[in-house]
DNA sequence: CACTTGACCTGTCCGC
DNA sequence: TGCGGACAGGTCAAGT
């Protein structure tokens, strides 16, 4: 479930990568993945080059030299996976591991550049999507006009962090960390261990919280966003980055998926619960209600 | 307007 | 062993 480290992850991977590399042919078979025009595909893809890759929130961006931008998000099960043009390409048989030999059958889009390397799009589950559409245009979508700011930005202080939660005033602390609108880029992962290490109930309402504790939330949402990036973001079940590699997050994660164990910090066994409509990791004494 | 629920999908796991 | 159902969780549209 790729959130603000795993894509920010997958975003340093392609710049090293894609920068330069001049696009020949695209590839697809599932049409929600690649919802485009066939026009559009051949005047602004096919034979533009990258220029960068970016990223907002969880949505990555790679503009290209057409003025066009591929705008993609993984949602849970998506992959970007980059190939250079010595590898093996579709030999072999996919084995048991995350990630046989490529293209594979959850392959969606397969993009290929004049040099013989290839991007391959993955999505097991079908929810993400590739769309070509004018880089000045980004801005404009839907998504973008709503969503909230970035939390590891020079600018994002705890007091903002105040600030954007008055927007979900009613919810729990769980359901407005979620929400898009209000910071980009957070997930089930990092809201239940930033929640954790701030010691607070996921359930707890927003207005119940003191400036302590939001300050504190804060503190523990950026330290752990920052120590996945360098961790290569959370491999739980799909992730991997641009070079088919997992991620190292969960091993130093403290309740996420860790139910059943003890807490790092007093020993008790951590709970699964339900907050929001998702599987909830908490530590039931150093997070009360 | 604030918030919740259902839909979109496939693969895995659990109980019978 | 097969089979139904719950579950995994990001976002949007529809519903309360």
């Amino acid at each position: 479930m790729p959130e603000l480290p795993e894509v920010e992850t997958i975003k340093i991977g392609l710049n090293k990568l894609l920068p330069t590399l001049k696009i020949s042919s695209v590839s697809f078979d599932w049409a929600k993945s690649f919802p485009n025009s066939a026009n559009d595909v051949n005047q602004f893809l096919i034979n533009s080059s990258v220029m960068s890759v970016k990223r907002r929130a969880k949505v990555l961006l790679i503009e290209l030299s057409s003025n066009y931008s591929l705008v993609i998000h993984l949602k849970m099960t998506g992959q970007l996976v980059f190939r250079s043009k010595d590898y093996n390409f579709g030999a072999g048989h996919p084995g048991k591991s995350l990630l046989g030999q490529l293209p594979d059958k959850s392959t969606r889009v397969s993009f290929n550049f004049t040099n013989g390397s290839k991007l391959f799009f993955n999505d097991q589950r079908k929810f993400g999507w590739v769309r070509l559409i004018p880089t000045v245009e980004v801005k404009n979508l839907d998504f973008f006009k709503k969503v909230g700011p970035e939390p590891l930005s020079d600018t994002f202080m705890w007091t903002n962090l105040k600030e954007r939660l008055q927007r979900r005033k009613r919810s729990s602390i769980k359901a407005a960390l979620l929400d898009q609108s209000v910071i980009a880029g957070i997930g089930n992962i990092y809201a239940d261990e930033s929640l954790w290490g701030a010691k607070i109930h996921p359930s707890r309402m927003v207005t119940d919280l003191k400036d302590s504790e939001i300050k504190s939330l804060y503190q523990e949402l950026t330290y752990v966003l920052r120590l996945s990036i360098k961790k290569g973001g959370s491999t739980d079940k799909n992730y991997l980055n641009a070079e088919g590699k997992k991620g190292s997050y969960l091993s130093f994660a403290r309740v996420f998926r860790r139910e059943g164990l003890t807490c790092p910090r007093c020993g008790t066994t951590i709970l699964k619960i339900r907050v929001a409509q998702r599987g909830t990791h908490i530590c039931p004494y150093c997070q009360k209600l």
